[in-house]
DNA sequence: AACTATTTATAAGA
DNA sequence: TTCTTATAAATAGTT
């Protein structure tokens, strides 16, 4: 606009036109400040260069995201925006729903009694004690469980020790195990193998009990037992 | 910038305002859309008037769908997702907190005791035996300030009775009380009025227990009997 | 909305 | 890039 009318149209010469994308960009954002200012309106301009570089000016009373906001607002249709007050709604409803269950159980520990009327104490107080038992008897079955997994623990134990002791009782009286001072004898091995069975029982049994106390159809966990 | 300069500020007068917001708004418009043909760019100009008016200008070789994305892509951070996600986080933590909240409340209740084992039994045990402890107390409490109430009402209406009989008595006894057809005679005008006190602190006497009884100290609610 | 005196923007050159 | 400057464009105030 000086020097000579331009035509309005794309300039071919690459440096002319950046040079000129340069000058008429801090024209156009100086015109738009002015006009923001002067009419007290809030203004963005984002534009990209031939090159894809991004270039960007906002007035100052606002932010990227307020102007984002208040666009879609004003345009109407907003995907996002339903969907976020939907889970701000979702996220008050749950806070409420918070606060009342942490209440419950304030008062179901003793506090914060101070709202509750002669009627809601004594259903309080029902329905503790008939927790309290509940929870009584959970206890006692847990204990039964367990005393009763240590009493099969036990007798099985005793059975293998049995076992043992009589195999023992019958190698001695075996004349075939005399005072045989090194056992290189064919037989001596054959009789050591057969306690293999036994032993083999010996570490599947505790396995075995185990499967079929949860076979029994009970859901109690059981503990093991440290001796 | 013409028959004049101006101050770049607010145009204070709303008319002249709107007309410069007019003017201007084009003349910017015209610049970007020169810009954008003269260099090859792409421009997005969205303005909202002091009214909050929309008006936006887009360069011709673009959608405004595209020029949010292509600026998302730049900038790197979406605004809006990241709220989004931010939001869903807080969601999801609220939700994990109301299970565990809910799960201790059906503990207390006697429910869910399955995942529980023999500390965590007793432990609990002995917190909802406390817990009735305190819940019973506080009912005891409650009874008891009840009785209070009720026994100390009671004693109002009783000396509140017994003052009434006591002056009747009195009244039965005085000769001025003979059989005097129609009091038009001035004692008995006067020994009405004497009374006039007694009503008061009739009609008082109730409002001042429970003076006493609020500023006894304690906090805990009263329930009005009903008789 | 049109006019126009002026100011402002800027194309071309340095 | 920035400065200069002749000239085109924009626009403030007016009609």
């Amino acid at each position: 606009m000086a020097r000579g009318k331009i035509q309005i149209k794309r300039i071919e010469n690459t440096t002319n036109r950046q040079v000129t994308y340069s000058k008429r960009r801090n024209g156009l954002f100086k015109k738009a400040n002015e006009l923001s200012v002067l009419c007290d309106a809030k203004v963005s301009i984002i534009m990209f260069s031939s090159t894809g570089k991004l270039h960007q000016y906002i007035s100052s009373s606002t932010s990227t995201k307020q102007f984002f906001d208040q666009y879609q607002m004003t345009v109407g249709t907003d995907l996002w925006r339903s969907h976020y007050e939907n889970m701000q709604g979702n996220l008050k409803k749950l806070q409420d729903v918070n606060g009342n269950l942490r209440k419950e159980i304030r008062q179901r520990v003793g506090e914060c009694l101070e709202d509750l009327g002669m009627e809601e104490l004594t259903l309080l107080e029902d329905e503790m004690d008939k927790a309290a038992k509940v929870v009584r008897e959970r206890k006692y079955k847990v204990i039964t469980n367990q005393i009763d997994t240590q009493r099969k623990k036990m007798n099985n134990e005793k059975e293998v020790q049995r076992r043992l002791l009589r195999d023992l009782d019958a190698r001695a009286e075996d004349p075939r195990y005399g005072m045989v001072e090194n056992g290189g004898d064919y037989d001596s091995v054959m009789g050591f193998s057969n306690i293999g069975p036994r032993m083999f029982a010996l570490t599947l049994q505790p396995s075995h009990t185990n499967n079929v106390h949860t076979g029994a159809g009970s859901d109690l966990t059981t503990y093991p037992l440290l001796f």
